[in-house]
DNA sequence: ATAAGTGCAAAACATTTGCAGGCTT
DNA sequence: AAGCCTGCAAATGTTTTGCACTTAT
């Protein structure tokens, strides 16, 4: 799992010219720490009453500034906007069909099953994206 | 695999009491048949010369349609919109990060992998999406 | 005949871009 | 001081919706 502090952050932003100001300092907290993987929105709804002035541009802005650090990985496309995974180790995302949060599972034999699988198929994999597709107790 | 012909599509449609349109049929067809994940913006351009007057707006009519009837998913978010995937068995989706193109692959042993996996989570899946990224032989 | 579907145009929503002023280094 | 960053507004792009007309049953 990529944990990364804050000093560790700043570091790796400024090792490529990228400056590290307080607002996007909270929005790579924010997605980096956080359990579900928000949209846009969310994340814009957390930070606004310590930001009010935040706006979307500048979080869309700071997302393809992770995507190039490979920081984060996009999960997928619901209703209301892309949703972004910090890029953990390999998990598998399990995702309520009817309320759609999403929740990130591991399991001790994953690493195994997945590298036979890779081996199988005869890529190179630069990363993976693992979704099970549920109805989680609430929904039920 | 969901294999799937004209005449079982038009029963399963009437089933259901939805028509069975040409249009209808053309897109559910387009979708089934084609190897890759195509955007609403590339059934339309394959459909075009077909059905001039055919418009985007029947196209996203007709996947919220298909995706009630569970022959199809969503895949992915990437420029230029949602992609579509035919229900088909289990598979992995093979992702070029370059130029997008995706590619199924399935090996023997990834039904009995995969049964390993969810049974540990514990969770009754109603599907699932299994995406590796890679850099294609084009790209490369 | 009836109910549902098509396709246009407009609305709603999501994402990107340009730019003037502000902040990090 | 220089250059990158923010946030506004506007542009672009995607998806949904309303409605009059048409088509499948």
């Amino acid at each position: 799992v990529i944990q990364i502090n804050r000093n560790e952050l700043i570091a790796k932003l400024r090792e490529t010219g990228i400056k590290a100001t307080p607002q996007r300092l909270a929005i790579c907290e924010e997605i980096l720490s956080r359990k579900d993987h928000p949209t846009v929105e969310l994340i814009h709804l957390s930070l606004e009453k310590k930001f009010p002035t935040l706006s979307r541009a500048t979080i869309y802005k700071t997302l393809q500034v992770l995507k190039k650090l490979a920081l984060i990985q996009e999960v997928e496309s619901t209703e209301g906007g892309i949703r972004f995974d910090p890029k953990k180790d390999l998990h598998v995302n399990l995702i309520c069909v009817k309320c759609g949060t999403i929740q990130d599972v591991t399991t001790d034999s994953l690493p195994q099953l997945w590298s036979t699988l890779i081996t199988e198929i005869g890529v190179k994999p630069q990363g993976q994206l693992l979704n099970v597709y549920y109805t989680c107790k609430k929904c039920k």
